[in-house]
DNA sequence: GTGGTCTAGACCACC
DNA sequence: GTGGTCTAGACCACG
């Protein structure tokens, strides 16, 4: 859980958030569960708070959690999904910067499709909740 | 060509880097054609030189492109990837962000795959260079 | 530390790189130490941060260094040789031009090994980390 | 005879001159003996007679050659070295490259004085004229 | 405070 | 003409 690589060049805030959405993904986190305090996780990972901070400010932008104040943060329970047209572009670069790279090291097709197989596979729970 | 985000976080040459590879993936540029020089491209997106010249050296760095001094910048026409484990978990991540946020936004595995499939056929070519 | 000679026509950055490099094979700077900072090292040396700048991001490329956003750059403590085929020849040519002009400064077989073996002994630590 | 790399970072008459001076090493070129003349060498290569010129100018400098007006450049045939501090210093200096590259790259110094002792067996007649 | 990006403008080496 | 390097000075994101 959590896996931050501080040598990375994406920011630490941005790796806490996209590790919280996975584990929810995953089932690792249940909706309404309580993510841990701010200090608290800080030194656990022995981060600064404010990184802390600023990761679970965006996680409640984005909905994904509620901070009920004096108690804690929540993940959101009934998350209503909104398909802007810029998330959609946002989702579709990132698939599309994939592809780009992928075919520039060689792979064809098929070995992209079964790579996005297995990684839906791999992030399980995709599928089944609708 | 050459669509530029100039608001977006992503740098500006980590964006022209991104075009140029995918405009050759879908056969928009040709292998062994020149590029713009760097001062011309420059005047054409009213960007400052050096940025060009960053991107421009990136491109050359990843065996994307030749540059010829005194002559200019040619698409390299013969690519020969290189699958390292690292390289391979950048694309990996790239595609499990994909799926992560595309998820949120209470896409099924079907439009997933759908949308995949759609980003294939766009960048024509991805399947047909074996 | 740090010999710059600016009238060179080895680009300065390039100098910076090597002589970082050289620094930590002869023991003078330690794994896991930190570098001095951009806009420090571009006072002491009289130079602009940008070129400091670029010297570390190659540093960084190499994997020689790593660098954490907001704290500093600090050198690699887990390096992990790869043995391209291509760095193999680029290193080849290093010791060919140096053989070639040798032999036209009069240096013998025994010179030039001699010459090697005392350069090895300068750089200590060659031999030393199996 | 005469390898050029157009894509190398390193001048194209540069090249050409380690080319020459590797050649008479080995003894591929016999002192005394004819060069071709720049235009024909530039037909031969498709490159810029001026690149041709730069070059045969550089190795007159250096007393590789002689140039006789009217009549072409030969190899000089007494070439008398001279070991300017500054020239070792050179020499020295790309052997020194060689070996923190070598050393980064996970070689250790038996491999590396093999290396060495391979390249002098391949640039044969170092050793044998004094 | 740190590194990262960008602009503006200059100079050089190469072909 | 081309790309490559360097300076000067500004702004931003990150921790």
């Amino acid at each position: 859980m959590f896996n931050i690589d501080i040598s990375s060049s994406t920011p630490i805030y941005q790796q806490l958030v996209d590790s919280v959405k996975e584990g929810i993904l995953k089932g690792l986190i249940e909706p309404g569960e309580k993510l841990p305090s701010v200090r608290e996780l800080a030194k656990m990972m022995t981060l600064n708070p404010n990184t802390i901070q600023k990761a679970y400010q965006e996680l409640e932008r984005q909905k994904v959690t509620v901070t009920l104040r004096g108690k804690g943060t929540y993940v959101s329970s009934n998350y209503k999904p909104r398909k802007d047209e810029d998330r959609i572009m946002e989702v579709k670069d990132l698939f599309k910067k994939g592809i780009v790279e992928a075919h520039y090291m060689g792979f064809k097709r098929e070995d992209i499709l079964k790579m996005i197989d297995e990684l839906l596979k791999e992030l399980e729970g995709v599928g089944s909740n609708d």
